[in-house]
DNA sequence: TGTCCACTGGAACGTACGGCTT
DNA sequence: AAGCCGTACGTTCCAGTGGACA
C-alpha cells in the first residue's frame, strides 16, 4: 500500500502539468506572429500608412470566413500604427468596435464618442443628437480617426446600413478632422445588403482572406503551442490531427485553437503529461456535443416541442416520421403541459427551420395515393436531446412520455 | 389515365414588442 | 408619455403537386 501511495504522490509532485500559459489560447489573444498572413499585413499596412503623414486613408473592406485572421491582422496593424504615430508625434485615433456586441447604431455611436473622450449617456438621447456630439467632438479634437467595424454584416442585417451611410459621408461636414473606415465581414455575400452609395465609398479598397489549409494551420498551432504548453507536451501526431480536422472544416484557425485548448484540458484532467491524438478526438466530440446541446437548449418552446416529438417517435422506432405524425405527438405534448398548440402550417415551417440548422433532416417526398409530405429524422444524437430536456424545468416531465397516438395502429407508414 | 391524398409553401394579414422619435 | 415603425412570430387561406392506386 505504501508503494501505491508513494508512486501516486510522486507522480503528483512530478506532474509538471501541460499549460505554461493558458491565455495564449483564448479567442481575444493577439499573437506577435501571424504566420501566413504576411501579404495581408503588408496590404493593410500600405492602406493605412497615409495616416502617418496626416492624410486620411482609403476606406477598406475586408472579408473572409470566420477564423481566417481578419480581426487579428487588423488589430496587429493598428497596434503597430499607433506605436509609430506616437513615435513620430502624429495624432491618430483608432477605435475598434465589434458590431455584434455593440448591437445597435446607438451603442456604436456612443462607443465612438467614448473613444474620443466625450460623455454620452448609455440611453435616452436621440440618435441624431449622439451623432452631432460625435461630429462635434471629432472636430474639436482635430484628429485622424480610423474606425474598425468588425462583424459589420451582423449590424447591417439586423439594423440596415444607415449608420454606414452617415459615417462614410461625415468627412463632407468636417473641416479639421478626417474619418476612415475599415469594415470587416464574415459573410462573403454581404455586399448585396448594402446601398450602392455606401458600398462604393466603403470599398475603396478590398481585401479577401482565404481560409488556411492544413499545413498553414499546423504552423499557426505550433507557434501558439510553443507559448501555451510546457516543452514536449504536444505530440506531433496530435498537432497534425488537429490541423487536419480544422482544415477539413473551412480552415478555421479559431476552431483549431479551440480544439487544441479543449484537448489540453482533457489531457490535464486525466493527469497525462502529453497531448495525444486520442485527446484531440475526444475534444472534437466534446466541442460538437456542447455546440449541439447549446443550440437545443436555446430553442424557442415550440421548436423544442417539435424536436421532442421527433425524439419520442424515434425512440418508438418510427425513424421516418411524416409531418402529420409529428403534429399529432406535438399536440399531445402541448396538452400535457397545458399550452395551446400552433397550427400545422406553422409546425411545417418550424420543421423546415430545424432542418436548415441541422437538428432535423427533412426531405419532401410523395407517397402517391397517400399524399405529399416531408419525411423527418433526427439530425443529432438522441442522447443529447434526452440530456438537455431532462434538465429543462418545463419539459423534463416529457422525457419519458409515451405518445398515445402510437398505441393506435398507424394508418400507413413507409 | 385520371383521381385524390396529405401535405408544401407562397401570400396576405394580425398581433406583440422593443426602440426610436417627438 | 405617446405615437410610430420595423421586425418577429403566428394565423388563415389556398393553389399546387408527385405518384400509388383503381
Amino acid at each position: 500500500m505504501d508503494d501505491v501511495l508513494e508512486s501516486l504522490f510522486n507522480r503528483f509532485i512530478n506532474y509538471a502539468g501541460i499549460f505554461k500559459d493558458r491565455e495564449v489560447l483564448r479567442h481575444d489573444y493577439l499573437p506577435n506572429q501571424l504566420p501566413h498572413r504576411e501579404d495581408q499585413i503588408r496590404h493593410v499596412g500600405e492602406i493605412v500608412a497615409p495616416l502617418l503623414k496626416g492624410c486620411r486613408c482609403s476606406n477598406l473592406f475586408i472579408y473572409g470566413k470566420t477564423g481566417t485572421g481578419k480581426t487579428a491582422v487588423t488589430k496587429y496593424v493598428l497596434r503597430k500604427l499607433i506605436l509609430k504615430a506616437e513615435e513620430i508625434g502624429v495624432k491618430i485615433n483608432a477605435l475598434y468596435i465589434n458590431c455584434r456586441f455593440a448591437g445597435t447604431e446607438y451603442r456604436i455611436l456612443s462607443q465612438l464618442c467614448e473613444g474620443l473622450g466625450a460623455n454620452v449617456p448609455f440611453t435616452g438621447l436621440a440618435l441624431s443628437e449622439v451623432f452631432d456630439r460625435f461630429r462635434d467632438t471629432l472636430e474639436f479634437n482635430k484628429t485622424l480617426l480610423l474606425v474598425v467595424l468588425d462583424e459589420i454584416d451582423a449590424l447591417v442585417k439586423a439594423k440596415g446600413d444607415n449608420i454606414l451611410y452617415e459615417l462614410t459621408r461625415i468627412n463632407e461636414t468636417l473641416t479639421k478632422s478626417r474619418v476612415s473606415i475599415i469594415g470587416i465581414s464574415n459573410d462573403l455575400r454581404f455586399k448585396e445588403w448594402l446601398d450602392p452609395r455606401v458600398l462604393s465609398s466603403l470599398s475603396e479598397e478590398e481585401l479577401v482572406f482565404r481560409p488556411y489549409n492544413a499545413s498553414e494551420l499546423k504552423d499557426i498551432l505550433a507557434e501558439r503551442a510553443k507559448l501555451a504548453f510546457v516543452e514536449g507536451a504536444l505530440t506531433e501526431g496530435a498537432l497534425s490531427l488537429c490541423a487536419a480536422l480544422a482544415a477539413a472544416e473551412h480552415g478555421d484557425a479559431r476552431r483549431a485553437i479551440d480544439l487544441l485548448r479543449v484537448a489540453a484540458e482533457i489531457a490535464e484532467r486525466k493527469g497525462d503529461s502529453k497531448i495525444l491524438e486520442k485527446h484531440i478526438r475526444e475534444a472534437e466530440k466534446r466541442i460538437e456535443h456542447d455546440r449541439v446541446a447549446y443550440a437545443v437548449k436555446n430553442l424557442p418552446l415550440h421548436s423544442k416541442l417539435v424536436l421532442h416529438s421527433v425524439y419520442l417517435l424515434a425512440r418508438a422506432n418510427v425513424n421516418n416520421a411524416i409531418t402529420g405524425d409529428i403534429y399529432e405527438v406535438y399536440m399531445e405534448l402541448c396538452d400535457e403541459i397545458g399550452i395551446t398548440p400552433l397550427t400545422q402550417r406553422r409546425i411545417s415551417s418550424i420543421i423546415s427551420e430545424l432542418d436548415s440548422v441541422g437538428l432535423l433532416n427533412a426531405r419532401v417526398v410523395s407517397l402517391g395515393r397517400y399524399g405529399r409530405t416531408k419525411k423527418i429524422r433526427l439530425g443529432i444524437n438522441r442522447m443529447v436531446i434526452r440530456e438537455v430536456f431532462s434538465n429543462d424545468g418545463r419539459l423534463g416531465s416529457l422525457v419519458n412520455y409515451e405518445p398515445k397516438c402510437l398505441a393506435r395502429p398507424p394508418n400507413h407508414r413507409h
